[in-house]
RNA sequence: GGCGCCAUCGUCUAACGGUUAGGACAGCGGCUUUUCAAGCCGUCAAUCGGAGUUCGAUUCUCCGUGGCGCUGCCA
């Protein structure tokens, strides 16, 4: 053991009862992000053991959601249900022990305790005498584990990012572990799972922080080796609620066809940890990774912020991986710093179709400032003798030229000229789409204006 | 109600116990200008409240308040 800490094994383990979303994608990436920086492992665990609401659509989802987030796992893709035989002789075993038992108390017994206990403001717990009886040892009943309480213990862990927290033991009380012996509940299963695993470092939400007592206890009373938790700060929506689908609880994959996945990556780091730069990549992070910096306190997710980071990923896209994003195979090589400069979101690529296409707009578009239609329509002729005449070398010459038919107000000259071009309101400058459309389509998309305008 | 976690600009956050409390996003204004975008410059804006410790508290302690989580035979 000694200058030879144990290897870090890190796991997420999302259940398919839903999307992969937001607040899973940034544990995962946490614990990715940790395991890279330790030379350790990261697993993906599906924890399918609810057959009632698990589906293999959720499943899908969330193995494509962490694929296109470049958050690879180390071998298969682990599935409880695949070793349900694992959690019988433990849970046998815990029975045989005293240290579980059965209980047979109906649903409505435990909630009128419950109603009762909040009603007298006492803690809410179940504190079963069926342990003591022999009836606790007949199956048929729900599993839960013995907790004394009695005890005046305190179990304390000491958090990776929250430092030492602790919960009284007695307080718990005789909580559930399993339906049976053939059908274990979460707080029981996951410690089966991870401990088989070997996982080193149990890095999740914070919504999970009241569990870990009982999970604890479960570690405890099997003999198992306690690992290291971290609890995560949760994300939250711009009310401060909990991120609902309204907010963007949603799959991850429906942001694939607006963001680039650095972006998204760089975002949910940068959401509950602060690194050197605003901008950087998933090896960048890796490097500067410290899990104990992890922030304490929840964060909205501000889309606003997920935009600039995108349009500063989007900035530097070669013109074929433009292309690949926005799924648009026409941006010539030209076009596509024009598109760049000014995309927030990738779908908003085919805003800019004039570039490869020609426009539709109203001829009343054409006019500068409620400029006669006649006036707008000599501009654009003499527009059109000034292209007709360039060599398409010298763009100097071309805006001179330009200029001095404009004479006073160049708006009377470009504006018309720029919406003859995009059918836009608003568009890069003319010139600038001109080169990438070649003299010829520009004539003939003049003439189609100056046409409009008879 | 019980237990737990958390608390700096609108948002994300920085600040060995000593700073004019800094940066980024958003907003606003400007430069440039033929519209947009980009870029650059500027500007608005915060330590939840009260005690305590200390020469000195955003920072440490306690109390309060607020937000959130858990309080399932869900995970």
């Amino acid at each position: 053991m000694a200058g030879n800490p144990a290897k870090v094994k890190v796991r997420v383990a999302p259940s398919p009862t839903g999307f992969l979303h937001i607040g899973t994608a940034q544990s995962a990436l946490y614990n990715w992000l940790f395991a890279k920086k330790m030379a350790g492992t990261f697993y993906l665990r599906i924890e399918d053991t609810d057959k009632e609401r698990s589906t293999k659509e959720f499943e899908q989802d969330i193995i494509d959601g962490l694929t296109w987030l470049g958050l690879d796992w180390e071998g298969d893709v682990i599935r409880t249900s695949d070793h349900l035989q694992n959690y019988r002789a433990p849970l046998e075993k815990l029975l045989r022990e005293g240290k579980a038992f059965y209980c047979h108390h109906s649903q409505e017994e435990l909630e009128a305790e419950r109603q009762r206990q909040e009603s007298e403001k006492v803690p809410p717990r179940h504190e079963c005498r069926h342990k003591e009886l022999p009836l606790g040892k007949e199956g048929g009943g729900i599993i839960r584990l013995a907790v004394d309480a009695a005890s005046d213990r305190k179990i304390v862990f000491n958090d990776v990012i929250r430092g030492p927290i602790e919960f009284k033991a007695a307080l718990l009380g005789d909580f559930s572990i399993a339906r049976s012996v053939s059908d274990p509940l979460y707080n029981f299963y996951v410690i089966i799972d991870d401990a088989e695993m070997e996982i080193s470092h149990i890095i999740r939400g914070e919504d999970h922080i009241s569990n870990t007592p009982k999970q604890i206890l479960i570690y405890e009373a099997l003999g198992l080796p306690v690992p290291l938790f971290a609890h995560l700060p949760l994300i939250l929506a711009p009310d401060r609620s909990k991120l609902s689908k309204r907010h963007g609880a949603m799959s991850v994959m429906e942001y694939k066809k607006d963001y680039l996945s650095g972006s998204l990556i760089n975002f949910l780091g940068g959401l509950g940890y602060t690194f050197s730069k605003d901008i950087l990549s998933r090896e960048e992070m890796t490097a500067e990774f410290d899990l104990a910096k992890v922030h304490k306190s929840g964060a909205v997710f501000d889309i606003k912020k997920l935009n600039w980071i995108n349009a500063q990923y989007v900035k530097r896209l070669s013109p074929a991986d433009l292309r690949q994003a926005a799924g648009l195979p026409d941006i010539s090589d030209a076009a596509a710093p024009l598109v760049t400069e000014r995309l927030e979101k990738l779908s908003d690529a085919r805003e800019f179709s004039y570039l490869w296409s020609e426009p539709e707009y109203e001829a009343d578009m054409l006019g500068w400032k409620n400029e006669d239609a006649h006036i707008t329509r000599t501009a654009l002729e003499r527009v059109k003798g000034v292209i007709e005449n360039w060599d398409f070398q010298d763009e100097k010459i071309l805006r001179g030229r330009l200029d001095s038919v404009a004479g006073g107000d160049r708006g009377g000259v470009y504006w018309p000229f720029r919406v003859a071009l995009s059918g836009k309101k608003f568009s890069p400058d003319p010139v600038q789409i001109m080169l990438v459309l070649g003299k010829d389509e520009v004539i003939k998309r003049i003439n189609i204006a100056i046409s409009k305008l008879s």
